[in-house]
DNA sequence: TTTAGTTTCCGTACATGTACGGAGTAACTT
DNA sequence: AAGTTACTCCGTACATGTACGGAAACTAAA
């Protein structure tokens, strides 16, 4: 196969790909997301909808594509605000991503409130965590806090469970709008102090496939 | 009104709904959970599809009618077993919990993980609190820690707090099954003690709307 | 008993996601 | 150049949730 032609070909396919894209994007401007289907996507570019599934397996990956925009706005974001002292930075990387997940909760349900059934086909564990680029953050935060003997453990390991505690909080606030938690913002930060705490009262061994403890 | 005959209305109406929900329950059982539809749930009962609306308003009030039964078996389950010690207890019933949830991720999507946007309407906070069993229980565990000296602070906030970090382990462990959390119930554990020396590190105010904080 | 009002149930219809198979076209192989 | 393959795009069709309005049955009031 020539390479030559496999690029162009590529490349010509991302190119719609990117107009779907754009023209999903308008469209939720326009109409709200759910005012986006695909038959709607479809007229936009002057497709059939079936058409579209040409570049997408299905709607979920149309609004996975949508989210992800918005998360590089987020890890652009959350690398703008780092506070001098490590541990700070670490809570501004968690409010900011709280704050991102409140006024964005569509995006943040679509890509951490919908399963996800397929094994990581030909992405690598690597290849994951740098398409997720506010963990990212999180996680160099941590691994500051760590040389600054801040915390004590392995990196990884650590920033999950932060990002897990703040994904508690804010996927409930997402849910149940009306649940008295108090201020939404301030009901995450508790959280992510009280897990700050957690964290600073032992030492966090490394998610290894560990047997239950009960 | 005739009281008499208004509450024989009701009382044929709670057991057309009874039966629905009995109907939908032997559906999922026979076809699994997106086996239910609105269609074969009418036909089984022998009416058209449209009239089951009147007995429920749409298809995810079904869903929350067939998930509350399953959770008031969790309820159960948390109560027997109950360790002496009380912070014991409190990770016995958040162990329960995650087991619940992890074992019936669609009972716990259902609940937990899809938008509720009614303002509860006619439901008091104390009803809401006492239509979710299992959180009674981790409360009335965390209160017994208070009286033991165990915790401090206000029982509804720390419970609060509890479940929300257990509710982020779970449900991102429903989302990401291929994610390398390692052991499943392991790493609910995890996340349960470091929130528990969380909130060993403080005395927990109660859950008013306080100021945020950043 | 008649009348008016309410509730129950249904027929029809629509928008939506998407399965399936086909037709046309471009790329690759020989 | 010819044949084969793979990809793009589409038409049609289906299952699904549910909106709407009407008919029928039941209840309450006169």
């Amino acid at each position: 196969m020539s390479s030559i032609a496999a690029n162009r070909r590529e490349l010509q396919k991302a190119e719609l790909r990117a107009e779907l894209v754009a023209a999903a994007h308008a469209l939720v401007r326009e109409e709200g997301y759910e005012g986006l289907t695909i038959r709607k996507l479809a007229t936009r570019v002057g497709y059939a909808p079936m058409s579209v599934y040409s570049y997408f397996a299905d709607k979920h990956e149309i609004l996975m594509a949508l989210a992800e925009d918005a998360f590089v706005d987020l890890a652009r974001r959350m690398r703008r605000n780092r506070p001098d002292d490590p541990l700070e930075a670490v809570r501004a990387a968690l409010t900011e991503y709280a704050e991102f997940g409140l006024g964005n909760p569509n995006e943040y349900r679509t890509v951490f409130m919908t399963e996800k059934q397929k094994p990581p086909v030909g992405k690598t564990f690597a290849e994951m965590e740098r398409g997720n680029p506010a963990f990212q953050v999180i996680m160099e935060r941590v691994e500051a806090c760590i040389a600054a003997g801040r915390m004590k453990g392995d990196a990884r390991a650590l920033a999950t469970v932060l990002w897990t505690m703040a994904h508690g909080a804010i996927s409930l606030l997402i849910t149940f709008p009306f649940y008295p938690f108090g201020d939404q913002k301030a009901y995450v930060m508790r959280i992510g102090d009280v897990a700050l705490a957690g964290l600073a009262a032992g030492v966090m061994p490394p998610l290894t496939d560990e047997p239950a403890s009960y």
